[in-house]
Formats: structure tokens, sequence, C-alpha cells
DNA sequence: GCCGGATGGTTGATCAATCAATAATTGACG
DNA sequence: CGTCAATTATTGATTGATCAACCATCCGGC
């Protein structure tokens, strides 16, 4: 067996392929059940739990971005989107007039509540075979990722 | 609490959160870092991981196309540009006519020896404080999370 | 053998994200 | 105070992925 190949088989390398193959795969399949029943994609309904879940029921652009992982050109536009479709509003801040806020709507948090009720049926489905406890241990271990020391 | 705040921590919505949010985060930062030292993109690796690993060094585009899960236009594309970088080539079949195989060439291999290399060492970094045990575990869950049920 | 439906891959059009550059504002320091 | 570096959001240009339409090929039933 040659060298690359062996070196493929590095196990950390694997667990990581495992990773990202699960959350693409369940993005994908969830993500178009979602907008299919629901109208929203799933990034939306990112926004819309980490707006629905934050203080006054908004938050910067730039938290946000760092929230759901995007630039923040790409969350300007994505909120300009879901303003048009009155979901989210822009508000200005009083203390620092660079920063807007993105808020979440009455008609945000009504279709939220709605696409929440969908998402969590398919995900009952997805995590079946889990036990509490393995759901648990999922958690933890994801937590620990989240924060985990990147390289320089 | 109103009602959409309380459902949206509903304890799978949660989960799943987590598990995109930390791939999508690891991802990013570990696939710049990957690009910026071997100049080549995070998707590229699996690209060449997923072919060196396969029979003959090959694989047809469709079933490339599942593994790294993309569209099958996607792949296309994407092969072209590694084609044209001269780490894959493409390869007729013998017995279909229809399908095409993208094949990993000897410079995809030295690229992807390297490659592996910085990868493994990022990696080590990231996982720093995980014993082998919880690796396993890890393993064993997020398997099982690629193979889950999906909702109709 | 041949026809019709299925399968595999590519292509054109579109959409959305990134990157880099820009504008506006803040805060710190001389 | 006034200037300058740092921060925040937006915008234009580009890239890359999806979707749907398409072409070629294969295979099962007649």
């Amino acid at each position: 067996m040659p060298d690359a190949a062996a070196a493929t088989d590095d196990a950390l390398v694997s667990t990581f392929g495992r990773l990202l193959e699960a959350a693409a795969r369940l993005e994908r399949r969830l993500g178009t059940a979602l907008e299919a029943e629901t109208g929203v994609p799933h990034v939306w309904f990112e926004v819309l739990v980490r707006l629905a879940r934050s203080e006054r029921g908004m938050l910067p652009m730039g938290e946000l971005a760092g929230q759901i992982t995007l630039t923040s050109g790409g969350v300007t536009r994505l909120v300009d989107r879901m303003d048009a479709a009155g979901l989210v509003t822009r508000q200005a801040c009083a203390t620092d007039r660079r920063v807007s806020y993105a808020a979440i709507t009455d008609a945000g948090r009504a279709k939220l509540a709605e696409a929440v009720g969908v998402h969590a049926t398919n995900l009952r489905t997805v995590f079946d075979g889990f036990s509490d406890r393995e759901l648990a241990v999922l958690d933890r271990l994801l937590d620990r990722l989240r924060g985990a020391p990147l390289p320089a």
C-alpha cells in the first residue's frame, strides 16, 4: 500500500471527515424538507432562532454573522432578503451609529414557531435510535469541538 | 417566556444546531489553513481522499458526488478545475459508455500526501483534549447519524 | 431486434456566498 | 481637542453551487 493511501487512513482525518459528511448530508436533507414544508430555508431558520433567543430579539449584524458562520457581507444580503420577506427588520443602534441590528418581527416569530414544529418532528426521525444519554454525550462532544483550540 | 422562545429550546433542535455549527466553524477554519499551507481547498482534499481510497484510484462522477455531498453538476465542474490543476483526470468506462470516472493522478497523490500531513497536524490541535475513547465514541455516534433514517 | 423508460453526465441560467474595497463612525493618544 | 488607527456594515466583482433541461447510453419487455 503506497504511503498516500496509508496516510489517508489517519484516524483524525477520518473523524473529521465523518463530522463534515454527517453535517452536510443532514443539513441538505433536513433543509430541503424544512423549506418544502414551511417555505423557510435552513439558514433563515438559523437566523430566526438566534434572534429569537437574544435580548430584545435583535443582534448586531456582525454578531449574527459570527453565530451562523457567515461573512458580514453575506449576512448583509441575507438580512436584505429576510427583510423583504417581512421576517426581520433593521434597527439602528442608539449608542453606536456604526452598528445595525437585525431584529426579528412578529411575523418572523410566527414563522419560527411553525418551522420549529416541523423541524423538530423531522429531527425526531433522524435521532430515532438515540437514547437521552447518547444525545447528552453527543452534545457534550460537539460543544467541546465548537470551542476547540484552533491551529495558528 | 413566549412560546417561540420556549420551542426553540427544543433539545433536538439545539443538538442539530450544535452539529452544524461545529462542522461549519471547523471546516472554515481548517479549510483556510489547509489552503493557505498547501494551495489545496478543502473540497479538493475531500475529493483526493475519496479517490485515493478507492479501487484503482477512481470513482464514477455520480458516486463521487454522493460521497462529497454535491450535485452531479457541481462535481462536473469541480473535476474540471482539478483536472486543469493536474490532480485528477477523466477516464472513460469500458463497460458503460455513459459513465465517466474521475481518477487521481500521480501529482494528485503527491499533493494529497503533502496535504494529509498538514491537515492531520492541524487536526491534532483541534482534537487536543480528546481521549482515544472519546474519539471512538464520537466516531460511532457520527456514523450512526450519517446513516440515520430520514424523514419522508 | 426495437422501443420506452431509467440512468449518468454535462451545460446554461440563476442564485448566493466570498473577497476586497469603501464609507461611516468610534475611541485612544498626543 | 484633533488626528489616526480600529471597528462596523455595505457594495461591486468574482466564484462556485444548484436546478432544470438536455443528450447519450443502457436495459427490460414485447
